[in-house]
DNA sequence: CCAATAGTTCAATAAGCATTGAACATAGAT
DNA sequence: ATCTATGTTCAATGCTTATTGAACTATTGG
């Protein structure tokens, strides 16, 4: 297990790979979810994500999350925390995610996104 | 031959088939071609597109971006008219095909793009 | 009618993707 | 040391996708 994953640097991020990435409807709900609760503490662990698919399903979709720029890991003993590169994506492509995440939330139900309250909620258990 | 090939509805187009047509390299292509030259004309034939690949595989990705609603096809002796679905992207997920054609506009030498006047020109051959 | 033009459809191929469970690695607690 | 919790990696599965060329359809022009 590698210390710490690879992240690609800001230039680095495609956009291809990016829109790709948020076309999955898990990996979406991942990224929605860390938009909610950037609110609160902007970062969630992996565990946090359970309600969406199970665990190794879960760590092929963070990678590939990771590969294309849209979010970052941090390890921590056994916990990874994830948050989203925000700044970087609205450097590299402005309005981009907030234009998504905007029409995801328009969604939410058709989506199956959590709601915000369960989001904010699920930080602590 | 179907004489009106299919349209989704403003209701039906969904975000996941809309950011994955998009993440195609050769549909971003042809949709950033459509956005420029909407300036001009607001329709291109199938052949203007001919620089982007082959003439079946672009059949394929025309299909693929009238079945999730990015473009609407108008069928005129044996032409048919492409056109930007404007209105009614910007009515179901606003801000969202600017940011992606803003953010493409961006990487235009790296996806390959056309630059804006050989696009125009591509008009009338 | 015949030929040319514009696109679509079909079949086949190769490559990539999401999903699953089992095995593995790491850190913390007892 | 051992047990537990957290998460990754690996291999196998089935599914979807992009691409190609050939065959086909339909319209226009001579």
């Amino acid at each position: 297990m590698s210390r710490t994953p690879h992240h690609p640097t800001p230039e680095q991020i495609e956009l291809p790979m990016v829109l790709d990435c948020l076309s999955d409807p898990i990996r979406l709900a991942i990224v929605y979810q860390l938009a909610q609760q950037e609110r609160v503490s902007s970062e969630l662990r992996c565990g946090d994500f359970s309600a969406l698919s199970g665990k190794s399903n879960l760590a092929y979709h963070f990678a590939k999350l990771r590969d294309c720029g849209l979010m970052r890991t941090r390890v921590a003993g056994t916990n990874r925390f994830m948050r989203l590169r925000r700044e970087d994506l609205e450097a590299r492509f402005p309005g981009l995610l907030d234009a998504v995440l905007s029409s995801a939330a328009r969604d939410a139900d058709r989506l199956q996104l959590l709601p915000e309250c369960e989001v904010i909620s699920a930080g602590r258990s």
